[in-house]
RNA sequence: GGAGUGGUAGCGAAGCGGCCAAACGCAGCAGGCUGUAAACCUGCCGGCUUACGCCUUCGGAGGUUCGAAUCCUCCCCGCUCCA
């Protein structure tokens, strides 16, 4: 049953931070005839359950269909097992591992729990899309692909790339668009919600949706989120994300660490601020009214909060400044043991905290290393005092060292 | 099936018998400057070694050579054209 908010108070809350709404039109008219006839949308977002981690980057999605959900529509999250069972080469030579059904069913359980921070479990119907896929059969398969041309596949931005670059294009990852767009079809969507990247696939699903005797899907398509730093997307293997379960230290931490204008581009897309709010923030920063590392860890707590509670985020707050402004040790660090007189390097190899000893080297050599407060002037034998002393490599890498008793 | 062309470090991309652990760019790490910012400057960026140096890398397996990422043979994979 949908709320009670009116057209234009629905319409507005929907539109806010998206990137395209394909088409237009219809966001209104599906509006109109849902509160009309008293039925709830049916919004429907894919996640692929071959890497389990969300991260921020995937709560920008998450976040607009929790607006759906607050306007009393459905969240259909369907967690696309059959696509990836048939596994994505995207990355080009590397195909995917195929996931066994145990495996599945265990990421799976993890994705719930992970979105579920955002989402309203009422409101929310998990769904695999093996219930209907696997049920299409080869015939059905057939019968599905040939209502589309590779012509139109090869629209696709990052098809014709490697088709101009010549690099490999596998049969089946056109099946991909397809199988999806089916999904759209066996679930009746209204509405289809992904990030920017997805736009070529959910118009898919339209297209094929109509093939299929169906009204088609609008689509709403989020921008993506920038990583921590640098110029790509929020993406986990390259090492610019935020995971939605990282301790409290560690996600105030890294989003401290992004620039000063993307925090921006983060206020639009991870928090529920309103337009005039975020314009506020922008032309305070730009005239030097308004701070912009309080700016960056009000914009942090608030992120953070989302995902643990406040006081947690608060708390993490103030060890941040405690340690990092203030430059004290964190609270909470790695132990390790070691004989009284020690060599650094030992340490640094033995304890983990440097990958190799050849790194080892690199940061002693650097003057990263400070060992009791004091920095290290290279590959030294230090005592170890009798109360135990704490490692520092670089800029955030801790270890307390805490003596050995001599072998009897 | 035939004829070409290509596979180099996390990615992109040079090298095409010794000076190559392999240019350069990006990413990463560190120092400086700071607000743990960003930008910028500097250094590092396969492993082992205090160090001279040693060991393993250029799709895979063999071979030629004093010496190979570079030449030869076979195999695997991408791409192009022909069929």
């Amino acid at each position: 049953m949908p709320g009670k908010a009116s057209v234009a108070e629905q319409i507005a809350l929907l539109e806010k931070g998206a990137d395209r709404i394909e088409p237009r039109s219809e966001l209104r008219r599906k509006v109109e005839r849902s509160i009309a006839s008293g039925a709830p949308l049916r919004v429907k977002v894919g996640f692929d359950p071959s890497a389990p981690d969300l991260h921020l980057g995937h709560t920008v999605v998450m976040r607009k269909m929790r607006h759906f959900q607050q306007l009393g529509h459905e969240v259909w999250f369907v967690i696309g097992d059959f696509t990836g069972m048939i596994g994505d080469p995207t990355g080009r030579s590397k195909t995917r591992p195929q996931l066994t059904p145990e495996q599945i069913r265990e990421n799976a359980e993890t994705y719930k729990a992970q979105v579920f921070r955002i989402l309203d479990p009422d409101r929310t119907v998990v769904a695999f899309n093996s219930t209907w896929l696997s049920e299409l059969g080869s015939a059905g398969l057939i019968r599905l692909a040939s209502r589309y041309t590779v012509a139109r596949m090869l629209e696709r931005d990052d098809f014709r790339r490697r088709f101009r670059k010549e690099q490999a294009i596998s049969i089946h990852e056109f099946l991909y668009p397809l199988a999806q767009a089916y999904d759209s079809v066996a679930m009746k969507a209204d509405f289809e919600l992904g990030g920017t990247d997805q736009l070529f696939n959910l118009l898919v699903g339209r297209h094929i949706m109509r093939e299929y005797d169906l009204p088609p899907q609008a689509v709403l398509t989020m921008p993506l989120l920038m990583g921590l730093s640098g110029p790509d997307k929020m993406s986990k293997s390259l090492g610019n994300a935020v995971g939605v379960t990282d301790p409290p230290d560690q996600m105030f931490g890294r989003l401290m660490s992004i620039s000063d204008d993307r925090m921006i581009h983060y206020a639009t897309l991870l928090t529920d601020r309103a337009p005039g709010e975020i314009e506020a923030l922008e032309s305070g920063l730009a005239d030097g009214s308004i701070h912009p590392k309080r700016a960056k860890q009000e914009l942090a707590v608030s992120i953070v909060s989302d995902f643990h509670s406040p006081t947690e985020a608060r708390a993490a707050r103030d060890r941040f400044e405690a340690v990092f402004a203030r430059g004290g040790v964190p609270e909470e660090m790695p132990t390790h043991r070691a004989e009284s007189p020690v060599r650094l390097l030992d340490v640094l190899a033995d304890s983990g905290l440097v990958r190799s000893r050849a790194e080892g080297r690199r940061l002693l050599r650097q003057g990263a290393v400070w060992f009791a407060g004091q920095r290290a002037p290279g590959d030294v034998t230090v005592p170890v005092p009798a109360e135990g002393a704490v490692l520092r490599a670089g800029k955030r890498r801790f270890l307390r060292v805490e003596r050995e008793p001599p072998p009897p």
